[in-house]
DNA sequence: CGAAACCATTTGACAGGTCAAATGGTTTGT
DNA sequence: ACAAACCATTTGACCTGTCAAATGGTTTCG
């Protein structure tokens, strides 16, 4: 299947200059990183909130009164990042925590009233944001292109196989 | 496979539990992490090089002798810490710098021996890597990918429109 | 019971990333 | 010529990401 990237290469905006290996990686480093610039510098703008900020209160809008553990899971994220994040969080007035009654260990975050009125107020220039990155792609295109993060999500899970 | 894997894995229709905002840029994000981990990793283990290393090296093999802002033009990096980056690459051995005649503002930079060897003991990992990651994509899958990330990156080039 | 194994969260140390101001060289316009 | 505008790179301050070890609570099982 190395034949399909070099065609696939050739044929975008691929510069002639390019090494076959880490393309696929190194395209979706330098769109994360303009997805970063772009996201972070709206919630700046509208709110007062950051990028790690927002995705965590989403996150506890899906999954109420999430344990520092689930989130971490459900994005990927770094627990001891995660809990100096919440940490800062509820010092803010963002986030609130409970500890769990039989369990001491885990605390059960929930969103404060502010929390929910800045995700409420901030929504709709995330979802006019969405919609813009994705104006000019058709569902068909969408589809296939969730599908295959699906697959390098998780092909990228292996370690030493190669 | 799903079943196995929680947070990790599921499958591109979206949770029930997912808001449509922020879902593209979610799962990005979520890939994202795990790429890098991966490569950190595979890097860490074969060579001793970072992530960033690994970048910088390549971006000059297919530019040669470019200088600090084209490096940064073309990762979408931050020049303040490329030029820490560089610098400590410098006293590695990895680089090295040459000022331009004409204007001495710039720095050229080029590979020593040792980046270069590094290099070519690493590419084969690496391309290994890549054929893993997109195994199971099909030619037409990857070309209507490749495509979606670039009206995605242009789009997120944007500011304040939506 | 009580030690070992486990688990959730925290902390420390350090690399990577971002923004803004500073430095030093170059071009432009008068 | 020379000040203003420009440009490449550097530096400072601070936030985010990652890894490993530490802390404190919970379960298992002899």
């Amino acid at each position: 299947m190395v034949s399909a990237n070099l065609g696939a290469m050739n044929t975008h905006n691929t510069p002639s200059f390019q090494t076959p290996s880490s393309f696929v990686t190194f395209r979706l480093a330098r769109l994360q990183s303009s997805l970063n610039a772009q996201g972070a510098a709206l919630l700046k703008s509208k709110s007062g909130l950051s990028l790690v900020e927002w995705r965590l209160i989403q996150t506890l809008r899906m999954i109420k009164n999430a344990s520092l553990t689930e989130i971490a899971d459900h994005v990927q994220m770094d627990k001891g990042q995660l809990s100096r994040k919440i940490k800062a969080m509820v010092e803010k007035g963002l986030l609130r925590t409970e500890t769990n009654k039989r369990d001491q260990r885990i605390q059960h975050l929930t969103l404060t009233a502010e929390a929910e009125k800045l995700s409420a107020e901030m929504m709709p220039f995330m979802d006019a944001r969405q919609q813009h990155l994705l104006a000019n792609v058709s569902v068909e295109d969408l589809e296939v292109f969730y599908s295959v993060i699906d697959k390098i999500e998780a092909a990228s899970k292996f370690r030493g196989d190669a």
